[in-house]
DNA sequence: TGCAATCTCAATTTTTTTCTTGTTGTCGTC
DNA sequence: GACGACAACAAGAAAAAAATTGAGATTGCA
């Protein structure tokens, strides 16, 4: 029987990361030498908030979905990971336990970086460190976008900012809203499910957006700024 | 805000894991120091087939499924995880990786041992590491069973298996078949779910259980065992 | 070649999960 | 104490997922 982890010599040089080329062929090697592949299914959790973060993820394909959970079963949904991304960064350096969960939104194709080599490859090779923290940091400043929204904005500006987040992914993901169901787009925007639909049709009604089923179509895009700016 | 991974100084004391009772205060702090409990939802992914394993789990309450993915998307279903369980015991030692999946079939309230601490301890104490390792080469045993099964039987003699196992449970789970869909038992016995449902109509007719919606009652167990044995 | 033990596929029914809407309740602010 | 901004609850409608059934395939073995 043929396992689903195989490895893939030629896995690593293609793919999409730039950081990733700056490493010498003896770092290259010390990473390989420390990853493997895991496909997650739909659904599968692939960091779990609480658990202990031994390694990061690379998404090489497939899309998933970070999020936070608080007491009582409650989520917060704070962001798409998309093909190429990281997912752990800032538990290379601190944080032993992860502090979000993520879910496979499609099925996911990953790989899976011991986080000691991580963290020798920064310390012996400046410019990858200073490539990884600088996509540590952007992600960062989105985190702060995020708390910035859920502590000074009310429903239709944070409702207005989800919409307009998840179109910006409609380039390379057409079909995107067929994901989410009005519970994930309540859970980011951080109101309950029937909140999100009466907010929805109270949207469309005023011109803003389209339903069409589970698609949301941005008619007015700059009024939706505007309304998020104003929160 | 509470976080949901708060520690609980007197959680390790007050569980029910035989093993815990072996050890001196010195061992039991490293333990201590080493672990972090975590809520997991329904649904959600425990261990990932492939995936780095840095820690055991320990389940406190909650049932969970263990599984193995094959190519395609198939899955076949080991064992049914219940609490006072460990997974993960066999990458203490060696396996740098999980070779199968685990999802919480209700939420599941486990606690997280770093790996190395386990490993630390056993070989401190012998009295530890000695049932540390009867409980790892009973799952075993279980593991050789299921092999046995699904490489000798054919359908009848492994659907009964199947049955017999998860009817086991009723006496703690008396409700233990509502978790489980026609899928998921296909997944147990290693058929199609097709198969699963004539199957269960079939032993239905010839008077060996009763279905009723999702519960199923055993109402001839011998002959139950009889099937399981012939194969 | 033919049969038994399955799987695959497609169509239908049933069950479960979402979605939706209306109503009422809470909490902070003017 | 009234009002605005939501959450909570309940009930019905709609959509999605699971279960069921029947009719061929497929495969290995007698």
């Amino acid at each position: 029987m043929k396992t689903i982890t195989a490895d893939q010599p030629e896995f690593i040089c293609n793919i999409s990361a730039p950081c990733f080329q700056m490493l010498t062929p003896e770092e290259m090697e010390l990473v390989k030498a420390s990853k493997t592949q895991v496909l997650f299914r739909k659904g599968d959790t692939l960091t779990k908030q609480g658990a202990f973060a031994s390694y990061i993820l690379f998404i090489v394909d497939g899309l998933s979905r970070q999020y936070i959970e608080g007491e009582s079963g409650r989520t917060l949904n704070l962001r798409i990971i998309q093909p190429g991304e990281f997912i752990g960064l800032s538990h290379v350096f601190a944080a032993p336990v992860y502090n979000y969960s993520s879910m496979a939104i499609t099925e996911c194709r990953a790989f899976l970086i011991d986080k000691a080599a991580i963290a020798n490859v920064s310390q012996q090779n400046g410019t990858f460190a200073f490539h990884i923290i600088k996509r540590y940091c952007l992600q960062n400043a989105n985190l702060y976008h995020t708390l910035q929204q859920s502590a000074f904005k009310q429903m239709n500006g944070r409702m207005a900012d989800t919409l307009l987040y998840i179109d910006t992914l409609k380039t390379t993901h057409p079909d995107i809203f067929q994901y989410f169901s009005r519970k994930d787009i309540a859970d980011f925007t951080g109101i309950t499910t029937e909140s999100a639909v009466k907010l929805l049709k109270s949207f469309e009604k005023d011109g803003l957006i389209i339903l069409n089923e589970k698609d949301i179509i941005l008619t007015n895009r700059p009024m939706l700024e505007e309304i998020s700016k104003r929160g």
